[in-house]
DNA sequence: TCATATACGTACCGATCGGTTACATCGTCA
DNA sequence: TGACGATGTAACCGATCGGTACGTATATGA
């Protein structure tokens, strides 16, 4: 991701210029931060940021898969196999964990929902490069949960699968619309009674 | 809403100003459509626009109290009472026909979301008037979804209230970035599940 | 120590942004 | 006819937009 000069040298421009671009594109939005307000807080030069990115929409998308990584990084940290003796928490409560963990920050003041979410949002045009990454990240997304709900014995899992998605992408939107104790802070316990639904009996 | 010369009369640039402007706001976004766009496609003058509307963003918020009259309309056509005989539908049977017209038009390849959720994206920081209609409007639709759980037979109907709410915004959110074939066509079948395992038996 | 390549900054570009000014013109109704 | 309210014309404002031509530091290897 950092390509070069990235442990003990000093940061180069680029890197100083991705870590703020995350920070404002995800807070304010993608079309509300512009490229001289990115530059002057990531402290480097106009110059600087279009030789290692050839267009504003470039480094949306750049932050876009930055943003991604992190979002698979903590998807896979509560959902893979951790341990597998007696005890050990089976899928379901795994997946239930993770929801209520972003039940939790999604129903926090100041969340700002899922940057892939909202780019999506402020860029319709269907070849946009933001909205590229962001639909690709959500086919995957649906695809994964798709196979959990298989896995946790759905009579339909694309049905499962997709409700999951359903309350998940709402969790996002209605994070950011309500603040602290909205809807979001559900978003577990709609799950439970979802897939209670919708196993084998 | 129009003030006069309704019926008959040429339309006032005020109106036709409105019109073009919920057209470009809800399918391009309200940051990526200028003014001069609207008033170009509306046939009318900027001075105009600026005689009817303070500045671009009560236009904004002028747009999404119009996109909210019309979800109440459309969202009462289906939900209200109509006939009371035997054979007439019941809340949950006209609460899941709402659903299933939402989920068939957000899986269509074209569907932009719903414009208050998508302003509210748009504009983050906390006192736009834009974002302010989309909150009071969201809030609404939170007490009137509790309220039917309610009348459903919930046994916890803030909890399937907000489940509903979550659904809804998903299929919103990922109808556009989906498209056809997307996860909102199942959003109907979901609560249909989910209202299975939250009303008491 | 010097040449070279890489990394960065100063200053600027045309276009567009939201918004405004002063004044001419039109239709309508008394 | 005259007067009034609504609209159009045309030019303009400062600010900001994304993007660039060009000169200058700095680190490195011979």
């Amino acid at each position: 991701m950092e390509q070069k000069a990235a442990a003990g040298g000093r940061p180069r421009a680029a890197d100083k210029i991705r870590r703020t671009a995350r920070e404002l594109f995800y807070r304010e939005g993608i079309r509300a931060v512009g490229v001289d307000e990115i530059v002057t807080k990531a402290g480097v030069t106009k110059p600087s940021l279009y030789r290692s990115f050839p267009s504003k929409d470039a480094l949306a998308a750049a932050y876009l898969r930055d943003y991604e990584t992190e979002f698979w990084r903590r998807f896979d940290a509560a959902l893979t196999e951790t341990g597998s003796g007696p005890g050990a928490p089976d899928l379901r409560q795994r997946l239930l964990a993770y929801l209520s963990q972003l039940g939790e920050r999604a129903a926090t003041s100041g969340y700002r929902g899922c940057g892939l979410t909202n780019a999506a949002v402020e860029y319709p045009a269907a070849g946009h490069p933001a909205r590229q990454v962001a639909v690709e990240h959500k086919r995957a997304l649906r695809r994964r949960l798709t196979e959990m709900a298989a896995q946790l014995g759905a009579d339909d899992p694309a049905l499962l699968g997709d409700g999951l998605l359903l309350l998940i992408e709402g969790a996002f939107v209605s994070g950011q619309l309500f603040g602290a104790g909205g809807p979001a802070r559900s978003v577990a316990a709609a799950a439970d009674r979802l897939i209670e639904a919708s196993v084998r009996r």
